[in-house]
DNA sequence: TATTGTAATGAAAACGTTTTTATGTTAATT
DNA sequence: AATTAACATAAAAACGTTTTCATTACAATA
């Protein structure tokens, strides 16, 4: 019972192998009464289809690829699941592959063995690669990075319009030495966020201050380091709000404030950005801002598929945040 | 520039596919100068081979599937990492399914769309199935369940060894009315938790409750109501010590217990299992035993590939926990 | 010089499908 | 009765590789 073909089905139904094809395969052309005679002998054999061989008939993999740098944190399980669900829902595989490596995604792209691809921002992809890749008419999603042509769409959260928001929030609490901890500057969402903050500023006319953009690069360590260095600052020069690149930064950001004698929420406010799941059970929980990862994941694969398929154009989708209003911010109390 | 085979390059390079195949594989019959003539208008072709041609032709893939119900949630992110990382390494691509479909699975190994599976436990795929899939010389490794025969092997905790060392643990904090929070009564690792924590008990003579083994089932939710409805306990029945199935119930035991006046671990210790992140941040930080998810993930696809590759048998392998000691647990206080 | 050996390359088969085209029956039309 | 239509099935080509086997050219040997 080594491996049986569609020829072992063949003989042992006595039909030929283009009626074993079209029987499995739906092709009504056929006698009812041979069809589900090779039906009955297939089953019987336990026959599966070689996917190889199908592939290499129909040029199709029905398989899509997922390039990331990561897997970990809660931001990626949740994509990952989604993808795949949505995967699932449309007939196909997600073959996910973390690696750092450009090579890997550009001889699995062109060997076929996907369809389309989902590519991570970090594996930041050059111009260059995706003017080939267009030319290759290779169908990818992008996502956190903004990105839109023939062949390739993203699918990028609005990181400005959501700290934009989150400042005006913590403005309308009546602070008004509110810092931001940035993170990675070479990423789009970091610089976004920044962005928005500093917009959120001006439009309220509050000054903007060089002194309180903080490097967390979205971790906790460095955050509470950073933090731990600002603390020396004269009380009226101290900030009275912290808006956090994420909600890493933000824990790290209140553990460096309690470490010295300040009261969040009471003595200053901190906000994150994400709403990972230990946002809710950190103490104080965490006010945030929420991306909806399980909706970007659906939308990538949704567009890709439907390139791939329907032969659309690429697109650039936004998708907003929701601000989440938990205990570490509060109305600004003046201590005089 | 559509799709350029293995057919063009020879055309290109003016000599036959064979030549162009051994060019491209190093197998060494070739004049140096025709092999690197070819090598270089392969380059210039920019021509990366099919990958379905090739497996269709040596049967191998490449590709590692892993099959699960589900990659939400700490355990996963780690496990998927590490094992990804794993096959990147061994050359591997891993692709991750998500589903409960166990039809699914089955036609991508039998498809040879994946050389060996590895298999997260709670699909439950049966005696009948796996008797099946050895009979095919399927190479399968099965995580959370135990098992071992010509072609499949296991990576499992030792999970009995856990729960007795942390009720060790509890007994030796001075309790003596200690309540297991249990998991779910079809799962191996739920079950193997129930057992050490009874063998500890009895090893300790303490008594045995059947009051005492609470239906938690993995969730923070179910535990606080399982909780809530204990507490009207007379005091002296009351436990002084709970052991949770995992951290969610462990977190749900707490707050269940705080929002009836109890302070943990001033009142009552409490333990948890996993380790998951959320565990360091909670309010008190959790004691619990931690698993050793990537290098079960690690070894998982060391041992799939071993079978693979050097037709060695299938193994089962423990891997011990490791007792993590924070603020969730004390010495029992006799408040008289 | 005629034979054999060696090195390099090419031709063709095979992997397991799907699909196009061809073939053979039987029924329907003239 | 002779042609055509319709239907059911079979044969063969194609997808892109790798590998086995055959061929060629030339050098080495007898």
């Amino acid at each position: 019972m080594e491996k049986v073909t569609i020829k072992d089905v063949a003989r042992e139904a006595g039909v030929s192998i283009s009626t074993v094809s079209n029987a499995l395969n739906d092709v009504d052309v056929l006698n009812p009464e041979t069809k589900s005679h090779v039906l009955k002998i297939a089953k019987q054999l336990n026959y599966v289809p070689n996917l190889n061989g199908k592939l290499l008939r129909n040029g199709k993999t029905k398989m899509l690829g997922f390039f990331t740098t990561s897997v970990a944190g809660p931001y990626f399980y949740k994509l990952v699941e989604s993808m795949s669900r949505e995967c699932d829902r449309l007939g196909y595989g997600l073959n996910v592959f973390v690696t750092k490596d450009k090579q890997v995604i550009m001889s699995n792209i062109l060997g076929r063995r996907v369809d389309g691809v989902i590519i991570y921002e970090e594996l930041r992809i050059d111009e260059e690669e995706i003017a080939a890749m267009v030319k290759d008419k290779i169908k990818a999603v992008f996502l956190d990075r903004p990105l839109k042509n023939e062949t390739m769409g993203s699918v990028i959260f609005n990181s400005f319009e959501s700290a934009y928001e989150a400042t005006k929030y913590l403005i309308s609490l009546g602070h008004k030495k509110i810092a931001y901890i940035s993170g990675v500057d070479e990423m789009y969402d970091s610089v976004q966020r920044k962005e928005g903050y500093l917009a959120a500023l001006r439009q309220y006319q509050l000054p903007t201050n060089e002194e309180y953009i903080i490097q967390g690069y979205f971790e906790e360590e460095s955050t509470y380091n950073a933090i731990k260095s600002l603390v020396h600052l004269s009380p009226e020069k101290m900030p009275d709000a912290f808006l956090a690149g994420n909600d890493l930064s933000a824990i790290g950001c209140i553990q460096a404030l309690k470490s010295n004698g300040y009261e969040v929420p009471l003595d200053i406010s901190v906000m994150g950005f994400d709403d990972i799941d230990i946002a809710q059970y950190f103490s104080p929980p965490l006010t945030t801002v929420r991306n909806q990862i399980a909706r970007q994941g659906i939308l990538s694969i949704n567009h890709l598929v439907r390139m791939i398929q329907k032969k659309e154009q690429g697109e650039m989708m936004k998708l907003p945040g929701e601000l989440i209003v938990r205990g570490s911010t509060q109305v600004k109390i003046d201590r005089y």
